[in-house]
DNA sequence: AACCAGGCTTC
DNA sequence: GACGTGCCTGGTT
């Protein structure tokens, strides 16, 4: 019979000593259906030196098949190997993990020079030989399989076909369950091995939310409410599974919780199916998609801490106003205080109501990048820009026959990278900003950079790159550039089908997301290829496309003052001219001589520069301030100074002058030494890099956290850390506390002047001849920010 | 003055 | 569970 089925995930068992790929779909009747694929094994590839006796390897290499996973199966063949033949043996098994055993054994066999393809997951392997993805649309011809148990399915198939992928874009509806944990913490961290769940908060696609709540006792009593989880899990029966920081964080606590409670955590699609650690750092859960919506936040640069609240409003699923809000360290206060209880309720829900909301932001992005890059929907956003890219990379490789390089330990080699004009200080009237569109790819495609296309011999039909003399051969199309031109061609075609629908509809979001994906997968080439992990590292690659940029720039620069354009900044990519008719000529010449697209991307009416580079601000033409590169759009300081540098830019940018931002910068620090501001507004925010004890200096930030584990708390590699500075002798970094242990009368409001308001104030009014003394002189009374503002 | 650390930039 | 380099700044040593 034939099945039309969306595929969820791709894993696979061992049954009787023989590996079963599982497909784990949900059929076009809305079954969740289970098909079994038994006829796959796996392999991986000798490549054989150039005078190798075949025949003699063959048997050689059959002599070491042993056990229960014999080698059943020798095959010589061609593969192309940086785009050149090679003859190699593929190697046949039964059991996926004899596959690192076998390969140490061919590596030493006489005439292999090399083994590939042998660090592949079986799961992954089969997902890039039938070119099969998640999170697409499939018709297959299968069998019904009767009597399997095991499985909580509808239905269990054994597959007869190949699956064939269908041309629909729209997912069928998933069952998605958000899930939240709170947890009681009197002494700061938590440790499941001793401290309670205080409640789970679930909430479904079906509008359901469900607050399992411990029972009363001298610590919550959660015993009970794991299997109610269990249970409603099972019951609800979800496809995905979506939590915030639940890798890390509440996943792992059910689990080790679960066990010592002596309670079974079996929540999977598989009877048994108990959450498990995962690669990228991803929890996995048998036979459901566990996605943890943390992963997909890390990535909006625009938001400073990744809070679920914070991240919620900002992607406007709950406002903070409108919502509960507890301090962490103070949850087991609202369960020790009876009283308080509901509003710890009230918190979890609107906690676990904004995960759900996350997800419909985060999920249709995911699914593209899952089905673009074959990575199952819950791995995709654990893994790394540069897993994903390479996962894409290795279906487009086997695709073309190409074999995939192995991951190999490489040393460092830092090479020159873009450049940056100097800018001409001071403000600048009506000034384009021009971008060249994906440079970096299309350099790559232009002048067909690749580890296969290098030539190090004497080339006549080779592009030479300036400055570095190293020879890129013309044709035939390298991997990179062949993949590149997919990506850029599909991209345009996506766009195109676009415009077929309305923006509301669900096939235009669904276009996008997936032009969204194929974007981002194009630009994270460049960075790829000059990654010491990728598999298809190629320095000089690298190296080549940041010289042919810095090129490009130069001659576009050359371009436009031919013209009669001023050239005012630019880095990298982008040209900042003043905004003239000339413009169109310009564009039209970058295309004709430079043979790349550049675009007018944003017209300011003003701009401002200092003789810094990467810091400017401009005045959009519908009135917006764009600050780049200073203090103010930085996360790491304090609220004040940066209020009061965008206050400064939003002055001079409009009114041309300085008069008023003195004025107003005096009244700040007026207020400030009155400590009429409050301590939120000089909290400064540092990330930990690393764990506190490989710090060899003592820098506020890394003090602030060693006082906040003396009370307690857990602060670990990665987290954020608020400290503000107090009164005292010494070195900053003696006087950084947490800002939520500090009382405002111990502030140094005199730091708070000297070094953040008045240095964020100066950094754009010392242009205009203002001094420090200017600023600091006791003016007159009264007038603060808010006078300011109604001004 | 040299260093370490962190953050933003190109997108 | 590492995509690149360039630039700027503060704080410590």
């Amino acid at each position: 019979m034939k099945l039309r089925f969306y595929l969820l995930d791709v894993s696979y068992e061992i049954h009787s000593g023989i590996p079963v790929i599982l497909l784990w779909a949900i059929a076009e009747d809305d079954r969740r259906v289970l098909v079994l694929d038994r006829g796959f094994r796996p392999y991986f590839y000798a490549v054989l030196s150039e005078d190798a006796g075949e025949q003699e390897i063959v048997s050689r290499t059959k002599l070491l098949s042993r056990g229960d996973s014999p080698i059943i199966g020798v095959e010589i063949t061609t593969r192309k190997y940086y785009g050149r033949p090679v003859r190699v043996a593929k190697i046949t098994t039964v059991k996926p993990e004899a596959v690192r055993e076998y390969r140490e054994a061919v590596k030493k066999v006489k005439g292999v020079v090399d083994v590939l393809e042998a660090d592949i997951r079986f799961s992954m392997r089969y997902i890039l030989d039938n070119d099969v993805t998640p999170c697409q649309w499939y018709e297959a011809e299968v069998e019904p399989i009767e009597g399997v148990t095991g499985y909580r399915v509808s239905s269990v198939y054994s597959l007869v076909s190949k699956p064939r992928p269908l041309d629909r874009a729209i997912p069928p509806k998933l069952r998605i369950l958000a899930l939240d944990i709170e947890v009681y913490n009197p002494r700061g961290a938590t440790d499941p091995s001793r401290d309670p769940i205080i409640t789970v908060s679930l909430a479904n696609s079906e509008g359901e939310v469900k607050m399992l709540t411990a029972s009363d006792g001298p610590v919550p009593q959660d015993r009970e409410i794991l299997k109610e989880f269990v249970n409603y899990v099972l019951a609800y029966d979800p496809d995905v599974v979506v939590g915030y920081n639940s890798n890390r964080y509440d996943i792992p606590y059910l689990v080790e919780r679960a066990n010592k409670l002596g309670v079974v955590l079996d929540i999977g699609r598989v009877r048994g199916g108990i959450p498990r650690p995962s690669v990228h750092g991803h929890y996995s859960i048998p036979g459901r998609l566990h996605v943890d919506l943390y992963n997909f936040a890390e990535e909006i640069p625009e938001v400073k801490i990744k809070s679920l609240d914070v991240v919620a409003e900002y992607l406007g699923v709950m406002k903070r106003v409108e919502r509960v809000l507890i301090p962490g360290h103070e949850i087991y206060r609202y369960w020790d205080d009876r009283s308080r209880r509901k509003i710890l309720l009230d918190y979890a829900r609107d906690d676990v109501v904004s995960t759900l909301r996350l997800s419909e932001k985060f999920l249709p992005f995911a699914m593209q990048l899952s089905s673009l890059t074959g990575l199952p929907l819950d791995q995709v956003g654990a893994a790394s820009v540069g897993y994903r890219l390479e996962w894409y990379l290795m279906r487009a490789a086997t695709k073309m026959g190409e074999l995939i390089p192995n991951r190999v330990e490489r040393e460092y080699e830092p090479y020159k990278g873009a450049i940056v004009l100097e800018p001409k200080k001071g403000v600048h009237e009506s000034v384009a900003v021009l971008d060249f569109t994906s440079m970096y790819p299309n350099i790559m495609i232009k002048y067909n950079i690749g580890p296969d296309t290098f030539v190090e011999e004497e080339c006549s039909n080779c592009y030479v790159i300036p400055g570095l003399g190293y020879s890129f051969r013309k044709d035939p199309p390298g991997f990179y550039k062949s993949v590149l031109e997919t990506l850029l061609r599909l991209r345009k075609a996506v766009r195109e089908e676009m415009k077929k629908y309305p923006v509301d509809s669900p096939e235009y979001r669904v276009l996008d997301e997936r032009q969204r994906a194929l974007k981002i997968l194009a630009n994270a080439s460049y960075g790829y290829m000059g990654w010491v992990g990728a598999r298809w590292y190629f320095r000089q690659g690298a190296e080549a496309v940041t010289a042919l940029g810095r090129e490009t720039i130069k001659r576009a620069v050359e371009l436009a003052e031919s013209l009669g354009l001023e050239v005012i900044y630019g880095d990298t990519d982008s040209l900042f001219v003043s905004n003239k008719p000339e413009i169109q000529k310009f564009v039209e010449e970058v295309m004709r001589f430079l043979e790349l697209e550049i675009k007018v991307d944003k017209v300011y009416r003003r701009v401002f520069f200092t003789e810094a580079k990467k810091r400017y601000v401009g005045l959009t033409e519908d009135g917006r301030v764009d600050i780049v590169g200073f203090e103010a759009v930085r996360g790491d300081w304090s609220e004040i100074a940066k209020e009061v540098q965008e206050n400064v830019a939003r002055v001079v940018l409009e009114t041309g002058g300085i008069s008023k931002a003195v004025e107003y910068v005096k009244s700040v620090v007026q207020e400030l030494r009155r400590l009429k501001v409050s301590i939120e507004k000089l909290v400064i925010w540092k990330t930990l890099t690393k764990s506190l004890d490989e710090y060899e200096v003592s820098a506020p930030h890394v003090t602030a956290a060693k006082r906040m584990i003396s009370a307690g708390f857990k602060v670990e590699k990665g987290d954020k850390v608020g400290y503000v500075v107090t009164k005292g002798a010494g070195p900053i970094s003696s006087r950084a506390v947490p800002y939520f242990m500090a009382r405002p009368e111990d502030i140094d409001v005199d730091y708070y002047v000297k070094h953040q308001v008045i240095p964020a104030a100066l950094r754009i009014l010392e242009y205009f001849g203002v001094s420090e003394k200017q600023l600091e002189v006791a003016s007159r009374a009264g007038k603060t920010l808010f006078d300011f503002r109604s001004t």
